[in-house]
DNA sequence: CATGAATGAGTCTTCATTCAT
DNA sequence: TATGAATGAAGACTCATTCAT
């Protein structure tokens, strides 16, 4: 009597634990980002996912490590993404573009992650046990920033005396991104252009002369 | 360790209708800001307040009714002070940076409006029952977008090929500034002096020569 | 300084205590005939009578002492009412129809007080409270019975043997018509007309043949 | 004095959905009969039933949904049995005896269920959610008394002159005993051999002379 | 692995009642 | 006399969580 049948070679059958959970998490992370943690009931999740509530703490132990789960995975996909861009260009004002660019077609491909992570950064101030599971939120997200920032005033781009005026006007406008166009993506594009134009300096025009 | 003495029923001494209205309004718009229309529960701002649950109803037929009640008067303060800064400028530029200015003072006197409307817009889409009570927060907003663009294309400064994109990126900066600043004045400071030295070109400079 | 000015002869202004507490009977007597004792709140009272619910506490010491005013104000012009019915004639038959007959004028002249006194049987099941207060309420009712039906022995239309039967008879019809008939004066006077020809033999015939 | 033991949470041993169910539903029968809608509260019937407040809602999506089921349950049991009643005479007269007969039995077995209908009626007044959502409790009643009525039209036994007269007597008396008299079966006993011997002319007679 | 049946704490809301003015 | 401002207990309902099966 083997205890262990021999793991077969391939992909185990369809319906096996790892698939529903990935499942569990994809419809979380929708149902997350159009409502937030507290909207959300583990029976929206489990009705979504196709399953019953209590099956939900099999996978996770509680709705909280539920909400973690989709988070970080979300996170890292971002991350990851915006560090590719970073490292695909060398100036800063290609890096911006670059990461303007991977924000917008992100944004177009899976439109619900930056409204999650929008909502995220609210939901953690709401919740206190948010707060406190997700330590340096930033974590990564103040890596990229610092070496975009570092970088600039590297090539010359940023004076090293605005730096915190430069790494808070693009906070500003990330997060302006996400949550005020990320559910609209012709406006996410307009605003992404404009950003472009806006460095380029052809977004806006002197007067050209004073008004009355 | 004295539990604090069980008020006694009936009408307190020395106690005024408008008064306490506005003593529930003040902690709720604090409570609100900080934790969203779902979060805070009647027994908070009650506590708070310093009543009981069932006062606020004397007050407000619901806590939707209070939410609103809330929501107006910060609006509308936020209205008035963005109206008049409009009016205070003739050029696009001009009108941008008053606003800036406004709602970074705004921001330093009550620290609590900026993080309430901010939270505003997502209590919004979480909680179908704002939605469909505050129907007229674009009204008033929406109108003091299109004043500011039509305005800019008048002077000159803004291309009315554009009008979409400076839209955007509008929309994207000031929800931005909002969303991203406005719980640290500093880094709202910050933000604010960064913003403006774009508009000036002053903040970022083109690289010395290409990196490596 | 006179303690109190000498009563005026004739009727004092108008709206003294005297007259709110009717007035509060009279509305009272409304809302309770149509919703009941648990349903209507003190507000609904207040409001009807042009007062505040902390005015009711002036003219009665409770809820149930309100509804207990109405109670006995209208039960004594029923039990009046049907008492005169009663001595007007000397017959069972003759009493059984004027009883009928004044029960179908008050409810075309005061249609609340019938609906009130068949409420007030259900609400006095229902509210152990009331069934308390208010006890041996067939008082006057039972008392009225026992003479109809011992009078109805004297003159030979009741048989003694079968006196509970025509007391439960007399009940049911009595309750049937306040309960299912009251709020409707046409059919009122339906079942009215249909139970004095019940009583003539002339409501229904026998059947002319065995159906197949 | 042992204080119940706190439930355990989760799943009691050896339970069965539709036990609970049918054990709610008797036991809401029985508290909706004596007390109405309006007075019974959830935890009067979870406790009566043996379990929590919120385990209703597993059941019934509301208190509403609750009464209705209970509701439904009773009336059909009493529609089919009046029903069958009918069908099993031919007359008029056999088959208003065979309904007081049949009234008469079911409130000996089932003393709850005639109290119920009874203080439905009263709560649909009174609640309006009730009235809403019974709409067809007329249905099933009005065919009856209007097939019992044609029928008796036909068999010469009610004059078509008078059918609406009959109907309203009809309902007086059969409300009447619902009301008056389901709460004690001795009484109720009576009442149906009064009415009996009413129909057979033998409860009352001629006066043998006027009274003085 | 998963469901089904349950708990209990917490939410919004209502209402009789109270008492300073 | 009357109002106005308040309390607090209770009610319907929701939901994360638990556990027998």
């Amino acid at each position: 009597m083997a205890k262990k049948p021999p793991a077969r070679i391939g992909r185990p059958p369809s319906s096996n634990a790892a698939d529903t959970r990935l499942r569990i998490i994809a419809v979380a992370s929708e149902l997350f980002a159009r409502k937030g943690y507290g909207i959300v009931t583990n029976k929206d999740v489990a009705e979504a996912a196709g399953i019953s509530t209590g099956a939900l703490y099999y996978y996770f132990s509680s709705k909280l490590e539920m909400y973690l789960a989709v988070y970080w995975t979300l996170q890292t996909m971002v991350d990851e993404a915006i560090g590719e861009a970073m490292r695909s260009q060398r100036t800063f004002d290609g890096r911006v573009r670059a990461i303007l660019e991977v924000a917008h077609s992100l944004n177009a491909q899976e439109p619900h992650i930056a409204q999650f992570l929008g909502t995220a950064r609210v939901d953690r101030l709401r919740h206190p046990e948010l707060q406190e599971a997700i330590t340096s939120p930033p974590g990564e997200g103040a890596r990229i920033m610092s070496e975009l920032i570092e970088g600039g005033i590297e090539t010359g781009e940023v004076v090293a005396a605005r730096r915190k005026q430069v790494e808070a006007v693009l906070q500003t406008i990330f997060v302006g991104l996400v949550d005020s166009q990320s559910d609209d993506l012709g406006r996410h594009r307009q605003a992404v252009d404009g950003l472009l134009a806006l460095l380029d300096h052809k977004l806006l025009l002197p007067a050209k002369r004073a008004a009355k």
